[in-house]
DNA sequence: GTCTTGTTTCGACGTTTGTCGATACAGCGA
DNA sequence: TCGCTGTATCGACAAACGTCGAAACAAGAC
């Protein structure tokens, strides 16, 4: 069954937690910590390279493989690892030469639950204007 | 039947839209539009009032409510509000003296999609409404 | 018309960010 | 040991960002 449903992974502070932005007033500190986040996400380097370390086999994918499909050097693109890492969406690892990274899904979730809207999608057109 | 399967708001691509970001590479362009909406995302003043706006009755708030609950001036909120507006993740009209905001719910159904992680999470609500 | 109140725009400022080349560090093989 | 390859850190720089006070604009009240 569910593949993945029980990561146990922190997500620190349940509060902040998946209770959709759109409900209730975030909080200073909820405010702070989530802008950390989408910071991370704010940046089309980081956006991709987020989405190329998911989409590889097994999730996870080698600092070698994420320097070539972008146009930027590679001490750039060791620091948008950082700062996506240091962001808590992704987790790295050594593993002899190489350094690999892969995608934390309950960062992403948690993200992803927070901009829920309640009838969302529908919304035919709200006024449109 | 499902009820978020084909909202048709424009969204302007629908290739950047609704197919999370895990399954596949972000192209070059899905991932400059999507930094933009991020980028909106990512100040913990913007993220309060994108919430407190859509906490609001009716889903819309007036500028004046808008200035109250921070601690920065009441130009630095008129620009935030210009920076959530330029992104496309609410809407404004002016009546009478005032001028009202609201959250566009699809902006942000088109962002919780695009980070919704394949076994992640649970988020069983999906259908809501 | 002339105030008054609500909101946006303008200029300026210090800070943060993305990028680079150069350099340092880590692990492997000869 | 030495060299080689893969990755991270450092220092510097220009551009972008968040913030402010002052001023402009918009709509209603007097």
């Amino acid at each position: 069954m569910s593949n993945l449903e029980l990561p146990v992974l922190d997500q620190g502070d349940a509060a902040a937690c998946c209770s959709p932005m759109v409900r209730e007033p975030l909080g200073e500190e909820a405010a702070t910590d989530l802008a950390k986040m989408f910071k991370a996400l704010s940046d089309p380097v980081r956006l991709r390279l987020l989405s190329l370390i998911a989409s590889y086999e097994g999730g996870e994918a080698c600092v070698c493989d994420l320097t070539g499909p972008f146009d930027v050097s590679q001490p750039t693109i060791s620091h948008h690892l950082k700062v996506l890492r240091e962001a808590g969406l992704v987790g790295s690892e050594r593993r002899g030469t190489w350094v690999y990274y892969w995608v934390l899904p309950a960062a992403l979730a948690k993200l992803s639950s927070l901009l829920q809207t309640p009838g969302a999608a529908a919304v035919p057109a709200k006024g449109a204007r």
